[in-house]
DNA sequence: GCAAATATATACCAATCGGTATATTTAATG
DNA sequence: CATTAAATATACCGATTGGTATATATTTGC
């Protein structure tokens, strides 16, 4: 890893924070050089411009909640535990104990879906990918009889992830764990529903 | 009405679509002048400061979401048909048919949690006060044998208010109205379930 | 319809915005 | 170790930011 390479990874993991809290618009290139101690010169040598350095805060971001989502659910064998990992992961992201800000899909995409196509396009590409993956999980759960085949897999898809973003919506609002739990209750209540 | 009266109002009317889409930072005062028409002497003849129009666009916004909300609502005689009128409600915001930039609380919620304080007290108000809502019209149907005493008011409030907001993030997202119609028959067969 | 009060427009402010040319420093290579 | 190449810092750019003092219109009440 050269130089350029290991300061570009530094500018990314030192912002990332940043962007997902104030958004694209809220976030300036003195944020920057004030998160990472350099310079406007060492930022434009790394980076193009200002939205290429929130692209790739985007993409730092969402692996760090998908690499995570990714390797506890390969601990799991059954398609209905391992749709339950999202709400142990996302817990972290909502105490704030693993990134600050929140959901980055859950962000950027309020943030972006207005204003900037690009951004916008990452986020969408993430959402459907992440739909396909619950999707595929279902139909799994279908084939070995764990899930009741009269189960739409993109519904249940879209329907998880809505009550998961929504449930941090408002927990990161009004700061209650108690209210993150019980939406996730009624995550595991309508997982489990689906035998 | 006085003439700054009707002028206020105005700059709220135009104003507030644009910090819906754009966000706090992300909307200018030359956006603010250029959906008026008026210029920053007239703005700051008006209001103290780019916050406090802020602030009166949300109040607007929210309004123009719960005036429906109430309207409909008023219609409908049992628990689970006044339930329903969220769906319908919300759908508008989708579509852009009444409003543009989908949901004010999702919107304002997501922007200002970790950057306007005084935006932020407006939505967790509006939230609260939606859970409140909903709460206490499920406690009313237990009471009258609608829906079943074993559910908990603030929970089903906490998770009907999660799906809504989610599906309307993923809906707003990949501009697809089936996955909007796909999360609220997931909400419809929850609502129906409180029996 | 005239005067006083109110409301809007004009012209400006310092600060900050994103971005760049160039100088200086640091790292890689023979 | 010296030379070269790469990376970072400095100093600046025009444009835009939110905001204001003051002049000019426009209402309002008599």
């Amino acid at each position: 890893m050269t130089k350029a390479e290991k300061t570009r990874n530094f500018i990314v993991e030192k912002t990332a924070p940043i962007f997902n809290m104030k958004g694209y618009a809220g976030t300036s290139l003195n944020d920057i050089t004030a998160a990472t101690g350099l310079t406007k010169g060492s930022i434009y040598g790394n980076f193009a411009n200002k939205d290429e350095v929130a692209l790739a805060a985007f993409d730092y971001n969402l692996k760090n909640v998908s690499s995570r989502i990714d390797a506890d659910m390969n601990k799991q064998v059954s398609v209905k535990d391992k749709l339950l990992v999202y709400i142990n992961i996302y817990q972290k992201f909502i105490d704030g104990s693993v990134s600050e800000g929140g959901c980055p899909v859950l962000n950027t995409a309020v943030d972006a879906d207005d204003t900037h196509p690009e951004l916008r396009g990452k986020v969408l590409k993430a959402v459907l990918g992440w739909k396909n993956k619950i999707a595929k999980l279902v139909e799994t759960g279908i084939s070995v009889k764990e899930i009741n085949a009269d189960h739409n897999p993109e519904q249940v898809a879209l329907t998880i992830i809505a009550i998961i973003e929504g449930g941090i919506m408002i927990s990161r609002l009004t700061n209650k764990p108690a209210h993150w739990n019980l939406i996730m209750e009624s995550l595991k209540k309508y997982i489990n529903s689906l035998s």
